[in-house]
DNA sequence: TTTGTTAGTGAACTGCCTTTACTAAGTCGG
DNA sequence: CCGACTTAGTAAAGGCAGTTCACTAACAAA
């Protein structure tokens, strides 16, 4: 039963035409990580003691105490004073981050007519918030408008700012370069960039649905491991966590479930075919189906839209093994019939393995995920935490 | 329009229920990643100078030279005289992998009936092929099968084997227990574990669609930042890329695609529902549908279910912005008129910057995908290469 | 032959984490 | 009440990994 291969052709290494984007780490790079694993320790369990923190990261205490020590200069971290309780050994003193000494900004593009913005705490609790009309204006002066209203919130911010985060619609790159928003008008416009130079601050920008996620993998307890935001406003998106990362996708376009078919003939859609996802499940649509109709009637408008929902999520759902679906918009459309009959669709149409460990919940920041994802945008990129 | 926030509860860190797995990382750990560097460097572009390397990496001259050292003590590394040519300058002298130093040994337990081995050098070439009958051994019986098989392919690789790789059917998780195996009748088998005992050798398992997606990335040349790889025989399996790394899902249960429902009220499934996509597009399910028809309705039949695997695959193509769908299976049943169908369905489903980039194709290594897959768990998990 | 360019190495230095050894400050048990 | 034990935190020295700087080696071109 051996083959002994001689002469086979066998598989030739061919250049993988892709990124091969790894770099060199050095040890200041490891000392960057191990700082934000205190930092994430911090912030995920609140004041710890250096002790406890070199046990949960399994640094030594010395290395802790260094990395404190350096944090408390730059005015990220304070002592806490000791450890309440009754314990053997010298009493422990609790560190923890100085989550009101600075601030963030965050932004919301979302929507069409309304810039919202926020100024928020390290912990993604507002501070205050401030919504700008649009006026209609697109491109360079949209740009240019952004702009005065990041300055306006920075200035507004009563402690410093470490820098602003921005959750925009359209195909957003890892750069921050929005590569296409077609209704702002956007085409390849260095966003990040732009804002980082004028404002002199850092400046992070990413797909709205995606900063969604993010926020609700970071405030709103869920699981990392698989998890799908869908965002239901005037049109339908979709941001992914799989394995503790954003998905960004071949293009940077992943999340695109606004625009896939899933009605045969269907209606027409903006985009110029017919029958996709949102020609259903976006608010507009779902109000049209409802309009005028008794509850119950209404109901099983919703719960047939959420039948076609979950035909489109199971492959999704299947595919990538998913813990959550998390849906974002109007309760009262979303959060009954509707998400009720997308979850049974999802079961009836997966193996159980995959089907029932699945949830399907609304998401519970609600309006504000955008802004509290474009917040964790900011600490993820600065400090290191999410 | 500012408002000040006071009292109002924003969104509060909840813990996050999963697992955070950061770990710390040491200077060592930065040496161990630029060596990995150095090796994936030579094992994709071939022989190269120490300076080049450096250029490459952006590490300086003296670190590669020191890095290159160490690998040549190891016997990983060889110099291979001065690079041909004419230029100003000392003559640089190449390096390069000693890919037939040592080799590696790979498995591939896909098939209910047989096992399938080989030795391969560390390019992925051919050294050996073996194959063994399992006689329906399950459970311990065959992970002792396994063991001998294993055992038996090591002597006879006529280099050191710097590990074992294995592609299992089932849920396998990280540390390649095999979480659920229901044809081998194995549940919780600790596999990679068990045989790295036995064997003396680091040992590496994962599940085989995954396995055949790593090989089709590594040397397919297929594009990393989005693959999905979709193997098709007597069930259907999936494997994906994204973004560079294995999607695993929250279960480790990724890619399982074979048993979404696409078909309402079709066909029986020996999984207990009906209408899965294994139930069209598995190969007896093929060859029963094309069975007896002429040329042309044996098309038309494929076609079909090419259309019915666009329809699940929309979704999946849309959510992760991927760049190929390769399929890996018999060419007769699936190189045609089902590939085709497929591809243009997907198109006709998702919007067009998802779609018009996209390429299904077959998968080019055949049915050595899954052993090479493997060949490349050893070469990622010992050497860092992928 | 001289000049300039590129490849590679040796020595000194810096950053980061570790081990080891110490001090500080409490509880516990006789 | 006091020594034994326990835990928190710091100081000093050592090892490892990368850098810069300075050098030698080996060629082409002028």
């Amino acid at each position: 039963m051996t083959t002994a291969v001689t002469g086979r052709e066998a598989p030739r290494r061919r250049l993988s035409a892709g990124l091969r984007p790894t770099a060199k780490v050095l040890p200041e790079h490891a000392r960057a990580h191990n700082r934000s694993l205190v930092l994430q320790h911090l912030f995920h369990e609140g004041p710890t003691s250096r002790a406890d923190l070199a046990r949960a990261t399994s640094l030594t205490r010395v290395t802790i105490s260094d990395l404190v020590a350096v944090l408390m200069a730059e005015g990220l971290v304070e002592e806490l004073g000791v450890r309440p309780g009754q314990r053997v050994g010298k009493p422990a003193m609790l560190v923890g981050m100085r989550t009101s000494a600075y601030q963030v900004v965050a932004v919301d593009l979302t929507d069409d007519e309304v810039v919202r913005g926020a100024v928020m705490t390290l912990t993604g609790d507002l501070v205050l918030r401030r919504d700008l009309p649009v006026d209609g204006r697109t491109g360079t002066e949209l740009v240019d408008l952004l702009t005065r209203f990041c300055r306006g919130l920075v200035a507004a911010a009563s402690q410093p700012v470490i820098g602003v985060g921005i959750g925009s619609p359209g195909v957003v790159d890892s750069a921050g370069r929005v590569v296409e928003a077609p209704n702002r008008r956007w085409y390849d416009v260095p966003l990040a960039e732009t804002l980082t130079d004028r404002l002199g601050l850092a400046v992070h920008v990413a797909n709205d649905a995606n900063t969604a996620a993010l926020g609700e993998f970071t405030f709103g307890g869920a699981s990392g491991s698989g998890l799908l935001v869908l965002t239901v406003g005037e049109g339908v998106g979709a941001g992914i966590m799989v394995d503790g990362a954003r998905v960004r996708g071949h293009g940077d376009a992943a999340g695109e479930l606004g625009h896939v078919t899933v009605v045969d003939h269907g209606d027409p859609c903006a985009c110029g075919r017919r029958g996709c996802l949102e020609t259903v499940l976006s608010v507009p649509a779902l109000r049209r189906a409802v309009d005028g109709l008794d509850t119950e009637a209404a109901d099983a408008a919703l719960a047939s839209v959420g039948r076609t929902l979950g035909v489109a999520l199971a492959p999704v759902v299947s595919a990538l093994n998913l813990a959550e679906v998390l849906i974002s918009g109007p309760a009262d459309l979303l959060d009954g019939p509707l998400r009720e009959a997308a979850l049974e669709t999802v079961r009836e149409r997966t193996m159980p393995v995959i089907g029932s460990g699945l949830q399907v919940r609304m998401a519970t920041l609600d309006e504000d995920v955008v802004l509290a994802g474009a917040a964790v945008l900011v600490l993820s990129g600065q400090l290191g935490v999410s």
